[in-house]
This record gives structure tokens, sequence and C-alpha cells, in this order.
DNA sequence: TTTAACATTGGAGTAAACTATAGGGTAACG
DNA sequence: CGTTACCCTATAGTTTACTCCAATGTTAAA
């Protein structure tokens, strides 16, 4: 069992040992054991773990948000299936509103696109303001 | 011509008039006509763009890139249309990569709310962190 | 063996987007 | 006319998620 260091593990993970030691912090990465010299020693799963939490922040769930979604993964001795289902089913239904609501922004953005022809003319009308407002 | 002081267009904005003060320091408001006694008079086109920051802001677009987007309406007469089609596709790739992102999650707790019975029994098969890391 | 690259803690600093507070002036209702 | 609800500025505080720093200890390579 090859233990990483917390550089090797940021390096694996694409973040920085410092934040890493917030996530700790947090509470969203458990208190990994320690060499005798104290240096946090980690393993193949906590790789896994980082990598979920980059994942859910690149798509802008809040530290807080995830610690919810990891604390399913660690209670799940302990948390009904009504609990867990119910949980899903709340970040389904705000994950939904968000696409939804990235679609009409899309669409919005692919109109002016596509009223403009590209060139050096004056964009007088590129007006996001109106494609956006109606 | 019925003007709005600050507090009837937070009102119709969904917002407060500190933040609207706020968006004026940042230069996303223009600063409005001021009554005899220095009270801030708007008009209905600024209702439209708050309206307009309001719903960017609720997709994670920054006050940064909203002031981006609504300078591409003000300075319409000067931006060539090369310019603002090529900022349109850039936040175009954002948002559709932001959604291929969300899409994903999205399936990954489906499956999860799927698996789940949703009753009393205890939840050991509901792990999220199974369901993302595949 | 010494030096560079790593690790530790504690605490401070940063950026974004508000949010609140203090200490005033103004407007509208009864 | 008074009182309540509103407005003004300036400034300070809050939250989130890092990011950096200092002072110090550890490990590994030359």
């Amino acid at each position: 069992m090859s233990y990483l260091k917390i550089g090797e593990l940021a390096q694996r993970t694409e973040t920085s040992a410092e934040t890493l030691r917030y996530y700790e912090v947090e509470g969203l990465l458990p208190a990994p054991r320690r060499s005798a010299s104290g240096y946090r020693l980690y393993t193949e799963p906590d790789v896994g773990r980082v990598h979920f939490i980059r994942r859910a922040r690149a798509m802008d769930f809040s530290l807080k948000e995830i610690g919810e979604l990891l604390s399913l993964q660690v209670e799940k001795e302990v948390a009904t299936c009504g609990e867990v289902k119910s949980f899903a089913e709340h970040k389904l239904a705000a994950i939904d509103k968000k696409i939804v609501e990235l679609e009409k922004m899309k669409a919005a953005l692919k109109q002016i696109t596509e009223a403009c022809a590209g060139g050096q003319a004056s964009a007088v009308h590129c007006t996001i303001l109106n494609a956006l407002e109606a």
C-alpha cells in the first residue's frame, strides 16, 4: 500500500496542497493517517474523493453542497433510502432548473451570433439586450 | 414619464436598493437622473437592464462578464460584428460546457434515485461516489 | 553532509458580491 | 406639524473558497 504525500495527491487531482488542507479543515476530506514525522499520508480512495470534489466544484456546487453529497456516501449505513432519495431529487430539480436557464441564455446568444454576419460592419443590430429581453 | 425611486425599482426587479447602488458603483447601471433633493430617478429601460443583470447573475455570470455583455449593447455603434460575434461565441461555448457537466451530474443523481426504493431500508447501495466516478 | 525540495502549523490576505450600519436629509400621510 | 417610511453617502462587515506567508521541521539527492 503506497501512500501519497500531500504534494502527490495535489498533482494527481490538479489542486494545491493548500486547497487539500483547506478541504480537510472544512470537513470534506477525512483527516488522513500521518507519518512518524507528521506528514499526511493519503490512499487511493482519497484520490477519487478529491476528483469528485473538483468535478462538483467545476459545476458550481458549493463546498457545503458537496459535503452533503459526500455525506450520503459516508453515512449510507445509517441513512434510509427515503432520505437519500429525497436529497438526490432536490438536487436533481435544482440541476434541471439550472440547465433550463442556461438553455435560455444559449438560445439568446445563438440568436445574436446568427444575426451577426461577423465582419467589419458596425454591430448596430447585435443588441444582446434586445435578444435577452424578448 | 413616471420615474421610479430606488425602492420601487428594487421591488420590481426583486433586488435591494443597496444592490442597485452597488451596481451603479460597479458600472453596471448608469448613474440615473436625480431629483432636486438628490433621489435617484429611474426609467423603464433601467428596469429591463436590471432584469437582465439578475437573469445573468442567476446563471452564474460574474458582474464583470455581465458588464461586458451590456457593453456590447452600449457600444454597438462602434463595435464590429466580428467582435460581437466572437464574444458571444465564447460565451456560448462556455455555456455548452456547463450544460454538458450538469447533464452528467444529472444522470448520476438519476441513477441513484432510481436505484433507491425510497423506503425505510438502509441506503447501502446508494453510493453517490460510485455513480459519479463511473 | 549540505542543500533543495518538500512538509508542518497558524494566521493573514484576496476577490467577488453583496449586506449592514451610522448619521444624516426628505416625502407623504393623518 | 409630527411621525413614519423612505432616501442619501461613506464605510465597515460577511461569506465563500481559496491563496499566500512566516517560521520551522523533514526527506532525498549530489
